[in-house]
DNA sequence: TGTACATCAGTGAACGCGCGTTCACTGATGTAC
DNA sequence: TGTACATCAGTGAACGCGCGTTCACTGATGTAC
């Protein structure tokens, strides 16, 4: 049942969006490649035809839902130019608003520290590069400046979305969310930083 | 080889100090509960006579790691009275002179949103002291500004510490946290805030 | 205070289970002539 | 363009392993008289 080269590349990026989706629902260590391999509508025998490790595949997968949440963040932007609609956007629940939502950084923060050098270099180059894709959307002022200030910013944002997700209760929740927006718009708008 | 209950006593609390290390280390999920006894100095088969099971050594392990850490604060905060003083603190990789190091909000966050209600219940009651905790640091001021600054100030502080131990490079980590501190400094110090 | 016995902390082996990984096999694809 | 064959994407079963949990057992502890 060899498939042809087209659909051999089909199916392994079916295999990372399954596995991005499944490690942001469930963690990594939370989801076997069983699972994925069923939700890309495979066995988990053709695993090994597409990646050396599960180790391989988490480091896409976290690559990829990097390059998801940039790809979503260049939509965002262009639609709500103002600093402060992009604090807004970063820090609602509403994933149609937030483009750090998917964002394995968020989902699954501490367990990226613990993963293997492969997928912690990845980790670190997407998060460079989320940093200047922010620092874009800031327009004018000085380059280095812009990028510290988005450096803080998804500092924060990372922090707060964490928090956010883990108490139980929505309204905790929101008024965590509340709160750092409020901090973080003033934060930005202030001449100090 | 019956103990006595101030022994088994003993045995517990050595149990769930040598559990909170090792999730704090590998996770909870990269810990097995044969690790865990083993460092506590036990065969595993005792595990059962003092929890139900993993997840409610779990929420007892966080629990003790939140209360070290408020524990640690209130050290710290006796050394360390001024607010600059306290964010360096915080932001500092050095274990001794940060409370938070052992926080399981840091160690654990995107686990914990993963964990059984009962453990996010005493995460959840943990941050609110911890918030209290921190807010109590700023001496003077109204008490809901204090508590939405150190809200606030944990938020951020958790998202730095993740950002910074993902990433392979010392240098980058410490930009990272230097980042933060730089502009947290500024915004507690803010009369806007 | 002394004796008889039930309790239960801890041991060590075993349980079923799901994991990551391997492997023999299938048959359409791609290639060489 | 047509034929012969090597390649290899995908299947499905099996592998060893470590996991959380259970259990029969041990013997010092705690208790009742």
């Amino acid at each position: 049942v060899r498939k042809s080269k087209v659909e051999a590349a089909q199916s392994r990026r079916r295999i990372v969006a399954a596995a991005a989706n499944a490690f942001r629902k469930n963690g990594i260590r939370g989801t076997g490649l069983a699972e994925v391999m069923a939700a890309a509508g495979m066995t988990q025998g053709g695993f090994y035809r597409h990646f050396e490790s599960k180790d391989h595949l988490v480091a896409e997968a976290c690559a990829t839902g990097l390059r998801d949440a940039l790809d979503a963040m260049e939509r965002t932007g262009a639609v709500q130019p103002t600093v402060t609609a992009l604090i807004d956007g970063f820090l609602s629940l509403d994933s149609k608003k937030n483009p750090l939502q998917d964002c394995p950084f968020v989902a699954l923060g501490s367990e990226l520290a613990r993963a293997d050098p492969r997928t912690r270099e990845w980790a670190a180059a997407g998060l460079l590069e989320l940093v200047v894709s922010v620092a874009d959307r800031f327009g004018g002022g000085e380059r280095e400046h812009a990028r510290s200030t988005a450096l803080f910013l998804i500092s924060s944002i990372v922090g707060t979305l964490t928090l956010s997700r883990l108490v139980a209760d929505p309204a905790v929740a929101e008024a965590i969310l509340g709160n750092s927006r409020e901090w973080l718009t003033d934060a930005v708008s202030q001449p100090g930083g």
